[in-house]
DNA sequence: TTGTAAGCGTTATCAA
DNA sequence: TTGATAACGCTTACAA
């Protein structure tokens, strides 16, 4: 038996409504409190009545903790974001969160300022026994075996593990560049140039690659490439750069996203005079919102980011269901929005 | 004495590496482990490095369900918002993220499909134990109440309480647009319109309140406002209706955030050949990243929302630490961006 | 400084 | 269907 119950005495913080209070105010025993919380238990009808309503009375709430503690179930779902996948999809993170939380989990949020913060936020993301992540930051190999041996689930967005087969939601980075760079050398575009993503991005360097692997491919000239770090002032920048370096205007400059074609834009005709499309093309990547404004109507590639989101948790469902299932990655394939920043070759129809 | 330690027999899942195994391996007792992991507890360095290795051999981490279970102290942090408020600025979130995990806490986070929502979601911050919470959603009377019950520490976030005094940062949104108003006024517009937020909008009602209340004690004509949702669309078809309604060109539109202003500016200028701001200015709120955008350079009102957010977090610890901290709410002021979107009157040399 | 032992609030097992 | 009772993995007096 228990020794004290609630001391509801003047002294400290007041004890926590725990199942044994529940209990005493029902007139059954803990064990029967707990049952009546658990959906599929069996309970009498009597007791459940009873019990709720004594909950009820009390203000009582399981303590997760506590359950956490014996089920070994935490449902927590932990999802690692870089800073700049946060601040440029917001809408991932909110898909994310609705799903996780029809799953009945709770989103465990980390964000790293700095790619290389993330094995501090790892030891995190232990101590809490999540039931699984969801991570959209770059992991090295060690990094995803340490998942694998402490048997959580874990779920890539949009990277991808050179040596090890995870489970990831990923979109054809470079297919997509390479449609772009394909369908704007069709139109007759020979200078390209590249304001490129940062170094640290992963879906950057993919980008890129694919875009240098088509031009060279097509056997066109080596084309101009600059750094930029996906922000509105780096695409004016970067185009400035670009035309320093070139000696002219570049036939088409592709942006590693939109807010940097944004910028390239807006610099080209408002700064620079540059007729766009007619004298130089422009193309992003992403299809963000502000890429269809009325202003703008950038060309680019879109990425069905919600679904991937949305299959992404469900994904990670599968696989904390199911110990084992060894679920590959998924694959998905950018869209070209045509916008009207660019000069591209009528497609044959199919 | 432990009956069994770590069964790493073929049957099922293997178990977790707890401080007992550590302590085994270790030669000392399991408290001695435990309180190897705590910050300023008394251990020899020779228990300490012993402690240390084997920790580091076995992987073990501490599991936190356990240690909050009997600290009482979860080390989390519920966030609360809205679907909107997510979307709309990134960067809070992101800035709070950063702020919590500087503190030693882990952020959990819960948006709103819709405002309804919010009671489901009480539920589950209560059974995680949260230290404590941030609220960019509105609150009933009731459940504000529920928090003190709680005790569980509460800052609202650009929302007020009117009958309890609640912890919170909020920026004087109606000050903001009466200071709107008056620029404006003064610039010789008489016929104003609103376009106007999402009616569960807290911070789009105290927008217009201001206005309303300022333009009502200026003498100027009533204005015509329209009901938007904070997208773009809503912004130029709010323009149409208003224009519809007016049976002309208002002198000036405020809409209740940028994404409508520019949305409003973009149809002004591109569909119906309005000069802006010459025939008609337009302004926003929030002073969004893209309203600086060299297309648009809006008028808008700048909230300081990264300063709010890390006194937000900063409020909270304060409230968690000293737990009968009677604070009280901070308040920011909003400081007019002047754009090139609105006539504007000189202001007085200071 | 270290070890012993008593919880923390649940769920799971097993008789009754 | 119910009620004892034993975990779960940790922190924290208290005694050595």
């Amino acid at each position: 038996m228990r020794k004290k119950l609630n001391n509801t005495g003047a002294g400290g913080a007041t004890r926590r409504v725990t199942s044994y209070d529940v209990a005493l105010a029902a007139g059954v025993s803990q064990s029967a409190v707990s049952r009546c919380f658990k959906p599929g238990a069996s309970v009498s009808p009597a007791t459940q009545a009873k019990v709720m309503q004594a909950a009820a009375a009390l203000d009582y709430i399981p303590n997760a903790a506590a359950r956490s503690l014996i089920t070994r179930r935490s449902n927590l779902v932990a999802v690692i974001v870089s800073n700049l996948a946060n601040l440029y999809y917001p809408q991932v993170l909110s898909e994310l969160s609705e799903q996780i939380a029809r799953l009945g989990k709770r989103l465990l949020l980390f964000t790293l300022e700095r790619e290389t913060d993330i094995g501090k936020v790892l030891c995190d993301v232990w101590q809490y026994q999540v039931d699984g992540a969801i991570v959209a930051a770059c992991l090295s190999d060690q990094q995803i075996a340490e998942f694998a041996r402490r048997e959580v689930p874990l779920v890539l967005f949009n990277r991808r593990s050179r040596e090890q087969a995870v489970p990831a939601v990923l979109c054809d980075q470079a297919e997509a560049a390479r449609l772009l760079v394909s369908r704007l050398a069709e139109a007759g575009h020979r200078q390209f140039a590249i304001i490129d993503g940062p170094g640290d991005s992963a879906v950057a360097q993919e980008r890129k690659a694919g875009m240098l692997d088509r031009l060279f491919e097509l056997g066109l000239p080596a084309p101009i490439v600059v750094g930029g770090n996906y922000d509105y002032a780096s695409g004016g920048l970067g185009l400035r750069k670009v035309i320093d370096r070139l000696g002219r205007v570049p036939d088409a400059v592709i942006c590693g996203n939109d807010i940097m074609a944004i910028g390239c834009l807006d610099t080209a005709r408002q700064q620079l005079g540059i007729a766009v499309p007619q004298q130089m093309s422009v193309a992003g990547f992403d299809a963000m919102e502000a890429s269809g404004w009325l202003s703008y109507n950038i060309t680019t590639l879109r990425q069905p980011i919600q679904q991937m989101a949305s299959d992404a948790v469900l994904m990670l469902d599968r696989l904390m269901a199911r110990c084992g299932g060894a679920a590959e990655g998924r694959r998905y394939r950018s869209s070209l929005v045509e916008g009207a920043t660019a000069r591209l070759a009528m497609m044959a129809a199919a």
